[in-house]
DNA sequence: CTCTTATGTCTACAAGTGTGTACATGACTG
DNA sequence: CAGTCATGTACACACTTGTAGACATAAGAG
């Protein structure tokens, strides 16, 4: 197989730059097929480096996975800019994550797991809905920043995840503008009226 | 571990009962530990029978899946009754779902499974979106469907798949609420405007 | 140059997997 | 009662997994 992220192009030996291959591998083969399926040998082969210093740089792999999704699970570029574009730019930033791959369908491969899956319950909690429902505010914060969490989980599962077939072409296009529209409005929802 | 779904009580021999246990005993352990963790081994446990029959009555583990899933994937439950309450027993239905081994759960669980995954896909398909679809009928049905579909899958997966450690409690019933509301707006957009 | 440390490689092991084969035993038909 | 097939059991075989430890080699300091 063709590693895409291959490391040492030239020689020389740089801990940090395979350290990166490792990880960047690991956040493809993970997203794609989750934790379970996903050998430390197939890392290490899409890494193009040996199998054992995935040991040696990351502990077990465990410790690969949750340096693989705290590496991009981020809430920030979703809080950052206009408050009346949050939706638009959500739904911007998932079409970006069906491109890459994302902590999101990274974290739903890997429930399987018992470990894998604790480990995605509490970073969601702590870097997604908490920050998230404190940028909210207003009445009922933690339960829209849940439902907005629920419609981002419930798109990305359902184009990457399984995907669906259903959403594909047109039809991607128009549940895409229902999405911004849905979350747009438990943005506004901040004062019950 | 104390077998829930212990087959034979009395002695005797009854294929059917036997081949339900063993049903019951995936269900349950697929939507909690998804497709690939789960052993045949462990499933015989569970039903009190012995492994091999496993293959005797399913072919093999992916077939035993496939069974477990069709068993209950079903939308006849959702689209039986008033139109202007689906939201209402949408809901009701996924709190039902999370009280027993829900299809829904199942699947999130198993799409680490390459074929697992591509069989969920085309089920999903097949059983929920193209005769929900025909159900809601009207402009966009498919992708209003999709969306139904996106909503019952992220909350599924927040409620317990994840879970999210933000929904309990009162966030629940808010959620739920939403969630209601929601759906059943996709129900009734079905004239653009 | 020489020594030390960081980095990369090789081999092996214990555990668990799905599945196949051969054998035992129950229950029902004639 | 006797025979026959469905049903249940026991065992083993390849195979893969994550992890461990011993060894080799490049890079940088004195």
């Amino acid at each position: 197989m063709t590693s895409v992220t291959a490391a040492k192009s030239k020689g020389g030996r740089d801990a940090a730059r395979t350290r990166e291959s490792i990880l960047k591998a690991a956040q493809i083969l993970f997203a794609r097929k989750g934790y379970t399926t996903v050998g430390v040998r197939e890392v290490a082969a899409e890494a193009g480096v040996n199998a054992t210093l995935i040991r040696r740089y990351f502990g077990s792999k465990e410790g690969l996975f949750r340096a693989a999704v705290e590496d991009f699970l981020q809430v920030d570029p979703f809080i950052d800019g206009p408050r009346n574009e949050f939706g638009e730019r959500a739904v911007a930033l998932l079409k970006y994550g069906e491109e890459i791959p994302s902590a999101l369908a990274m974290m739903m491969h890997a429930t399987a797991d018992p470990e894998a899956r604790a480990l995605c319950s509490a970073l969601m909690h702590a870097r997604i809905d908490r920050p998230l429902a404190d940028w909210l505010g207003g009445d009922n914060a933690l339960a829209r920043a849940a439902n907005i969490n629920i419609l981002w989980i419930g798109y990305m599962a359902a184009r990457q995840v399984l995907p669906l077939p259903a959403l594909t072409g047109d039809v991607v296009d128009e549940t895409r503008r229902w999405l911004a529209i849905a979350i747009q409005a438990l943005v506004d929802a901040d004062k019950l009226k």
